[in-house]
DNA sequence: TTGAAAGTGTACAGATCAGTTCATTTTGGA
DNA sequence: TCCAAAATGAACTGATCTGTACACTTTCAA
């Protein structure tokens, strides 16, 4: 099996479905956007829905990959929890920054138990048990709540940075992040 | 002219659009759920569109009204501004709670010009105006900034609420609330 | 009571949706 | 070179989508 063209078409429906939404998005569209036959999409996924999770879980490891690799390159713990609010900011600033995928696709799905809404959920999990974890190195006095609250910055300025008419959301969150982590590690 | 039904269709439609998603739900099923006929409905809209539109508006006046009421009877204006998060503590906690409509809207509708966009995020700057004057009535130094973060905590607790795993996301933003507000009165 | 406005039910148009079928062509390794 | 796997294109199913047409009924106020 060559999975080249599997990973070809998972990759770019990852950019029309981030472009225009899911439902919004039709698999004829996407075979014709992609250049890969509606028959070939239906051999490596059985449904739209089973596409859409390996969508997901490729958005997964490249946003998670990305944004902790970035955090890293700050050096010490403490210095990485504030540089992801520096690796937001390069990514509102991005001109195809369209809010986060997750919370777009819980929104397409409302249903909780739907699979591609828990899978969405399961994505904020592992970015708390990372963020906990570094946390943890920094010597945090409360890890998880630490994780927690700055967590709740990421999505604030996430949704402001798409919604709000805000000049630095990512600006902003990390002014407060700066004063939780003082606290928090004092 | 009678607005009763047309007013009768517009509120249903938000549950509906709010439980379901805006292009799950059809018009048809809007039809027989609401117990008006297609044709009245196109009657009073001439497109889905519209009738989203509409909604938002509906929505729109509907929350603004219902937190800022229930923050004005916190009484001082720095009760007032910590009670946003009491307010939003008790919504997340009813069992039909599925996150931010606007959020949602803007999350099916992602051109930024589409109409339905540019209405979702009206809604936010018209919470933040409504924040910043109170903030300003508490003497807050910079009433725009703590209005500006205390909507991000706002955002990132609706997210976390609808897609995390977090117990009290509602207390986690007041606990970092109390800490800005303070800061930003002394 | 009457008459216009508002609402209904049904059937329909035309497009698009997810997903299938099948005969043909392309591909890449042995 | 050969062969099986992979991919293609195009037509097709049946359902659903937004929106329309039209004849009929209900409502309400003068």
């Amino acid at each position: 099996m060559r999975p080249s063209k599997r990973d070809e078409l998972v990759r770019k429906a990852l950019n029309i479905f981030y472009r225009e939404g899911f439902h919004a998005t039709g698999m004829d569209l996407l075979s014709g956007e992609t250049g890969i036959s509606k028959t070939t999409m239906f051999k490596h996924f059985h449904s739209k829905d089973e596409l859409i999770l390996a969508v997901l879980r490729l958005r997964d490891q490249d946003f998670r990959t990305w944004l902790f690799r970035r955090m890293a390159e700050a050096g010490e713990p403490r210095a990485q929890l504030l540089a992801m609010f520096d690796a937001l900011a390069e990514w509102f600033a991005k001109p195809d920054f369209r809010s986060c995928m997750f919370i777009k696709a819980a929104s397409e799905y409302p249903d909780p138990d739907h699979p591609i809404h828990v899978q969405s959920a399961e994505h904020k999990r592992m970015l708390f048990r990372q963020l906990q974890a570094i946390a943890s190195e920094a010597g945090a006095k409360d890890p998880a709540g630490l994780a927690r609250a700055l967590l709740l910055l990421k999505e604030g300025a996430i949704v402001t940075a798409h919604l709000g008419h805000e000049a630095d959301p990512a600006g902003d969150a990390k002014a407060i992040a700066e004063k939780l982590i003082s606290a928090a590690l004092d």
